[in-house]
DNA sequence: CCATTTAATGAACAATGTTCAATAAATAAT
DNA sequence: ATTATTTATTGAACATTGTTCATTAAATGG
């Protein structure tokens, strides 16, 4: 067979990305391979390499995707209340993500790319937009250090993911279901506390 | 060719186990292959069956090794001092491991079984020895409150883990290198700070 | 010295990522 | 309309992967 006109090279693009992610969802990252990936949008495993320089590249656009999902979840909590809400707030709703996403934020972490390459720039802005909405809810109590103030967004930000990541693999030891909303909350509350000035 | 008698059977497992950490030093994960391992030791693939059920058993084993020498490097630092600096004594030396062993930690805790098995409970044991010895600086801060105490060791923990863990994959927008030593430091001393009763 | 056990092999299998000449559909040119 | 050119798609091919297992010969026991 040849050249088709099913679909434009936008939309496999698209197809693709969103097969990938179907696949994670239901099989997780080893099921993620060129040929079931092409099976299920309907072409050949060829193809996926019009589209995408190899399945790195494909899992880093995949990621780039998730990135912003990740951003309008956080985007959605109200601005409302005082830093230790709106930081809970955005705690939550992070937490809530990687549940609801478990294959799609491993992947997003865990993926390493291949000796050599690192995140691209786009990558890192994702990332850093990511941070500044952390950032933003510690100005009331940071306001003039900026330092301070961005040494205090990575600790927090890190912390969560580190408790995320811990307990969803299973290596925390956590009691109960709910043990990582307590964790968050405690991490939160008690960094806060120990601000200078409280 | 057949049966030979150059080592024991408790000799291979040990030379097997000590190629693959030398392959992953140097190559990495990828090159950690059943035909590059058994090169190294020189026998044939065939043989590490004889030893471990499957690769992945073999990188379990290993991340047992590695927690090992984890507890070592923790065990290593004194405990004289006060909370903070006994905690931050032992996240310095957390975070060197972290640096000198890159490889071996990150297979450590990224490494995921297969669909379905979980930890083996050896594992977990050691998981809980490492967080004993968090734990264990606490107690002066934390006396009576077991439950709290236990929130706060594996939020440190896990807070630790995650500064480790996007600073090393370069996702955490680092500002200088000495970075995550500063970001630790803040960490350790500003959720000490927090903690009621001070 | 023979019989039995057993460690080691390496060929074989299925599945992987990736490449690329072949091909035919779509488009452009005449 | 017909022809020429471009280009999207294919699927066979290649190297590698993890894993299994009949075959083999060395070690061991009688």
């Amino acid at each position: 067979m040849a050249r088709r006109s099913d679909h434009t090279r936008e939309e496999l693009y698209r197809m693709s990305l969103d097969a990938a992610r179907e696949i994670l969802r239901n099989q997780g990252l080893p099921a993620l391979t060129a040929r079931s990936l092409a099976a299920r949008i309907g072409y050949s495993p060829g193809t996926l390499y019009n589209l995408f320089r190899n399945l790195d590249d494909l899992v880093v656009q995949l990621n780039g995707e998730t990135l912003d999902a990740l951003q309008a979840a956080l985007d959605a909590v109200p601005d409302d209340g005082d830093t230790e809400t709106r930081l809970w707030h955005l705690a939550r709703a992070y937490i809530a993500f990687t549940v609801e996403n478990r294959e799609l934020w491993n992947v997003l972490f865990e993926h390493r790319l291949p000796e050599g390459e690192d995140v691209p720039d786009w990558y890192r802005g994702k990332l850093a937009r990511l941070l500044a909405r952390v950032e933003a809810a510690l100005v009331p109590v940071i306001p003039d250090d900026v330092a301070a103030r961005g040494r205090a967004t990575r600790v927090l930000w890190a912390g969560l993911h580190g408790l995320c990541s811990l307990g969803q693999s299973g290596k925390l030891a956590l009691v109960a279901e709910d043990g990582l909303d307590d964790l968050a909350r405690d991490l939160i509350r008690t960094y806060l506390a120990g601000l200078p000035g409280h």
